[in-house]
RNA sequence: AGGACCAUAGCUCAGUUGGUUAGAGCGCCACGUUGACAUCGUGGAGGUCGGCGGUUCAAAUCCGCCUGGUCCUACCA
């Protein structure tokens, strides 16, 4: 093995291997256990958020796999309407010159499919790097044929139970991508904005009580005036009752609209007068409804006014009574452009009342950055009540838990208040609608236009055209963990992996993806689509940042793998800025973050970060600090294992029948990893990953490194020590080892497999050549080999030689320099403990010589430090620095002075005494009696160096 | 406006049902290249657990209020 551990050595390599030999693939044996892949966009390349998820189903599926489960990770991408369209469109606007409408829909659509094939693997590629062992032999794509078959019958049987239905409807419209999208794909931005008070004048010579001859009216939208059907006031409102059922002139339009009473005008704001605009708004939407107002929609697709509305009643039917005409000084303008002209207009007319400043939030797509409008159009949509109430059931009844549990209230509160989910978009790239429609407007649902004329009993020569509208990626994403595994047809893998075990996804989708999936997967499987949904955090920068392209912070799960020189790196944040004037501060920020650049770490150490990370549901701020500990941990465990191979190969590891005898450092360790191996596992059956990581580092590196390996020095390197306890030293070294790679494999999968290879034979776990850690069983603990008796001699050991270390610090004595140690004031087994244990105490303390003292009255003036009641002495004459160690003593009975006040106060208290339980009040006078011992101590040494 | 979560060492974080001398890693200081490892070893400094009040024999831990932060939902006609 090379001196240092290397990781892009052995990674590509094992990976390879593994796929290679079908290790990915379930087993086919024992419990079934699987986790279906949040399906990541195909256009999509890897971010830290999707290694951190990844790291963690892939420790949960090597986990379960090696302790015997019938293991199935899912794979697979997401088609991802929106993004992937524009981001197709925008290639072929660069390199051909052309929008998606110069090629027409098929040729579009042809160009996506090539591009896909080109580029789509560049994520899976990297899902590779961090080790996902997930069986790629399954990969789907959202887009796949089968999934289209099972997204059509969804779609199909749905419509025919009628919960999705098509109606005209106000929906949020992004007026650049020219889709519907969803309340969710809509980001909330707050802003400085105009809030104009505009004057109504009365029709038919009415007045208000005060007498004025109009009313105010106030808006953010000025455009929407144009779609206005009615001003609304308070039914309470005493100001304005007597107007109920008279009219306003609109102005600038000149349509009679009615005043209308309704709860939604809040007496308190402004005059109390509220324009409605039943077509622009969903609130006015509501009123419209309740009020019976007309819907006039006076915006074109791309948000500009129109030269003629339309006009249509709450069931989205024509109303041609009403006149359609528009000023003509708008028609055509842009909505920001007609805002400006309108008010300008209104001012000239004297009916500007005021101009307020206002900060409001204002709804933008989350794709396209365009404000969102609230527009009139056909779609379709899921009616979803009667689907939401099993789906909250499944979760009230606890058929699915949440990790963390408060997740729960955030589904609830989201489910108990769900609209009917608009899922038709206006885009090319997605699963295209299976409606067909004729001449005369009449739609045929079906799952082909074949079907629909056989269906509907329709003539060949009846000419169809198919809607042109796609579905929502959520619709078809919301089919993920039944879709996957070959639904409609009951497939075996649908009977043996579905439900699945549990969902690892971000808070961010609860809404997007796991509800839906709960209620599609409850209407067609009739069961959860998971039983767990393990939800986790952001991840963020270094500074609690929410990394993005645009702050020129963002870390690539890949750069911190490979390494990235420093110039490379600036390279990638400023490159393609959308806003370039930020490159120069954001390079700035860079260099003085990474000096020089990022080394490379490996993946192991990457996953190990994350699982240090991952507590429980919250955010987390990655920290590089750890990710270079973590390094250095697998460079430990790299070389502890050199260690172990240099003293074991080519040498009796007790494999045979001769015998073999345990030292007390042997059953020691051997003890400790019984109770590691079940705080692993405890942490690991409660996602508590932070604890999982945590216990396995401190186990090799403070226990098996620290002591152990230095423990077995001795034993091995002495010529004198027999044949049988170097057996079982070895022995013991190789299996610990080896329990310790099975137990870091989840975590750390390519390191522990490469060390594995080299140290299983000495343990005599290998099978040969393709056998490998993957699926070795996972280690249970066995509670017979934990040994306390030789975990307290081992205390004591340790005791010992750190009694010796700090009178070496504190005498300033050279470390290397060896000593005289004696024991004393201690009991009997102390006095064996040090005949046991002598090599190793002249081994780890540098002793040449340690005795016991019958008689504390015959020890030379020494350096003291207690072991429980033992006190360790190290005779020093001539070192002892005077002033300086009286100094230091007076510090120590201070310090001891501090706890037993503390102590003493408590006892001293009658209540404590007489309520608290019997073994506290124990731990304190025990600690009392310690704490004056070694106060007592402390003062006979200061007396004696003081009489010096 | 309503709700959720968070606040522990310079930094990133653990801290089970209240009882610890409040922990870890990184960073910092001192010493050290002994035959696995300087990506290391040994020792050390560093915290009135955001503030105030309450419950209790006992509060980092439970309750209330306040401050600061993050996020979600709603509203802004």
């Amino acid at each position: 093995m090379d001196k240092t551990y290397q990781p892009e050595q052995i990674e590509s390599r094992w990976y390879e291997r593994w796929e290679a030999d079908g290790h990915f693939a379930p087993s086919g044996e024992g419990a079934p256990y699987s986790i279906m892949i949040p399906p990541p966009n195909v256009t999509g390349s890897l971010h830290m958020g999707h290694a951190f998820q990844d790291t963690i189903m892939d420790t949960l599926i090597r986990w379960r796999r090696m302790q015997g489960h019938n293991t199935l990770w899912q794979v697979g991408t997401d088609h991802a309407g929106i993004a992937t369209q524009m981001l197709v469109e925008r290639k072929i606007a660069a390199e051909e010159g052309k929008t998606r409408f110069d090629l027409g829909r098929e040729a579009f659509i042809d160009k996506v499919w090539e591009w896909k094939h080109e580029s789509g693997g560049h994520i899976t590629r990297q899902l590779r790097r961090m080790g996902a062992s997930v069986d790629w032999s399954r990969e789907r794509f959202t887009m796949d044929d089968g999934f289209y078959k099972a997204v059509q019958e969804v779609f199909v049987r749905l419509h025919q139970e009628k919960l999705i239905y098509r109606g005209k409807r106000l929906v949020n419209w992004d007026p650049t991508l020219h889709t519907a999208i969803s309340d969710l794909e809509v980001e909330n931005r707050d802003q400085q904005g105009s809030f104009w008070h505009f004057r109504y004048p009365l029709a038919d010579g009415m007045t208000t009580d005060a007498g004025l001859d109009h009313l105010v009216v106030a808006t953010t939208r000025p455009e929407t005036l144009l779609g206005d059907t009615g001003v609304a006031v308070n039914p309470e409102d005493p100001r304005y009752a007597s107007l109920v059922g008279k009219f306003v002139e609109l102005p600038l339009v000149g349509r009679r609209i009615p005043i209308v009473a309704d709860e939604h005008a809040d007496m308190d704001k402004g005059s109390g007068c509220v324009k409605i605009t039943p077509a622009h708004d969903f609130n006015d939407y509501e009123v419209g409804r309740r009020q019976d107002l007309p819907l006039i929609n006076v915006f074109s697709q791309s948000a500009a006014i129109l030269t003629r509305a339309e006009a249509f009643d709450i069931q989205g039917r024509p109303l041609p009574d009403i006149d359609p005409s528009l000023p003509e000084a708008y028609a055509g303008l842009d909505r920001f452009e007609a805002r400006k002209r309108i008010v300008a207009d209104m001012e000239a007319a004297g009916l500007l009342e005021q101009i307020e400043t206002i900060s409001n939030t204002l709804p933008y797509g989350d794709r396209s950055g365009d404000v969102i409008e609230p527009l009139l159009t056909d779609q379709w949509f899921v009616a979803v009540e009667s689907l939401a109430k099993p789906a909250i059931e499944a979760v009230e009844k606890g058929d699915i838990q949440f990790v963390p549990k408060n997740y729960e209230n955030m589904y609830f509160a989201w489910m108990r208040d769900l609209q009917d989910w608009c899922i038709s978009r206006q885009l090319w790239w997605g699963h295209r609608i299976p409606a067909w429609y004729d001449e005369n407007g009449n739609v045929y649902v079906a799952r082909s236009e074949a079907e629909a004329r056989q269906k509907h009993d329709l003539s060949a020569d009846l000419a169809l055209t198919q809607d042109e509208d796609v579905l929502d990626t959520w619709f078809s994403s919301g089919l993920w963990t039944f879709g996957t595994l070959g639904w409609p047809e009951q497939t075996e893998e649908l009977a043996t992996f579905h439900p699945s075990s549990v969902l690892v996804t971000g808070f961010d989708i609860i809404f997007f993806w796991v509800a839906r999936m709960i209620m599609l997967t409850g209407k067609f499987m009739g069961e959860v689509p998971f039983r767990q949904v393990y939800v986790h955090g952001l991840v963020r920068d270094g500074q609690g940042q929410k990394m993005s392209k645009s702050k020129g912070n963002v870390l690539d799960p890949i750069d911190l793998i490979d390494g990235i020189d420093l110039e490379s790196l600036v390279e990638k944040r400023t490159g393609s800025l959308m806003q370039p004037q930020k490159a120069k501060a954001i390079a700035k920020a860079t260099r003085d973050e990474f000096p020089e650049g990022i080394e490379p770490h490996g993946t192991d150490a990457l996953r190990f970060t994350f699982l240090s990370q991952a507590t429980t549901g919250r955010d987390i701020k990655f920290d590089m600090g750890r990710l270079d500990g973590y390094r250095n941990f697998c460079n430990k465990l790299w070389n502890a294992s050199r260690y172990v191979l240099i003293n074991a190969e080519g040498e009796d590891t007790g494999l045979g029948e001769d015998p073999v005898e345990l030292s007390l450092a042997d059953r020691w360790i051997v003890s400790r990893l019984q109770q590691t191996e079940a705080q692993v596992t405890k942490a690991l059956e409660e996602f508590r990953f932070d604890h999982a990581s945590q216990a396995l580092y401190e186990f090799v590196w403070n226990e098996y490194c620290d002591w152990y390996l230095e423990l077995s020095k001795p034993v091995l390197w002495d010529e004198a020590a027999s044949a049988e306890s170097k057996r079982g030293t070895r022995r013991t070294l190789v299996r610990v080892l080896e329990a310790i790679l099975r137990l870091a494999h989840p975590m750390m999968p390519f390191i522990s497999e490469e060390i594995w290879q080299r140290v299983a034979p000495l343990a005599g776990t290998w099978q040969g050549e393709r056998d490998s850690l993957m699926v070795q069983p996972w280690p249970e603990s066995d509670s017979t080999l934990v040994d306390e008796s030789a975990t307290r001699d081992i205390e004591w050991l340790k005791g010992v030689i750190i009694a010796v270390r700090n009178i070496r610090a504190e005498m300033n004595i050279a470390p290397g320099k060896p000593l005289e140690a004696l024991l004393t004031k201690g009991s009997q087994e102390d006095a064996r403990r040090l005949e046991a244990n002598r090599p190793f105490l002249a081994k780890l303390a540098k002793l040449e010589r340690a005795e016991w003292l019958d008689d504390p009255e015959q020890a030379p003036l020494s350096a003291t430090q207690l072991v429980g009641e033992m006190e360790v002495l190290v005779p020093m004459a001539d070192l002892i620095d005077k002033e300086a160690e009286l100094a230091r003593l007076a510090k120590e009975i201070d310090k001891q002075d501090k706890l037993i006040g503390g102590i003493e106060k408590k006892l001293g208290n009658e209540s404590f005494v007489a309520k608290a339980p019997e073994p506290v009040v124990e731990k304190e006078r025990g600690k009392l009696a310690d704490f004056q011992a070694s106060r007592r101590l402390l003062v006979e040494q200061r007396d004696k160096i003081a009489a010096l």
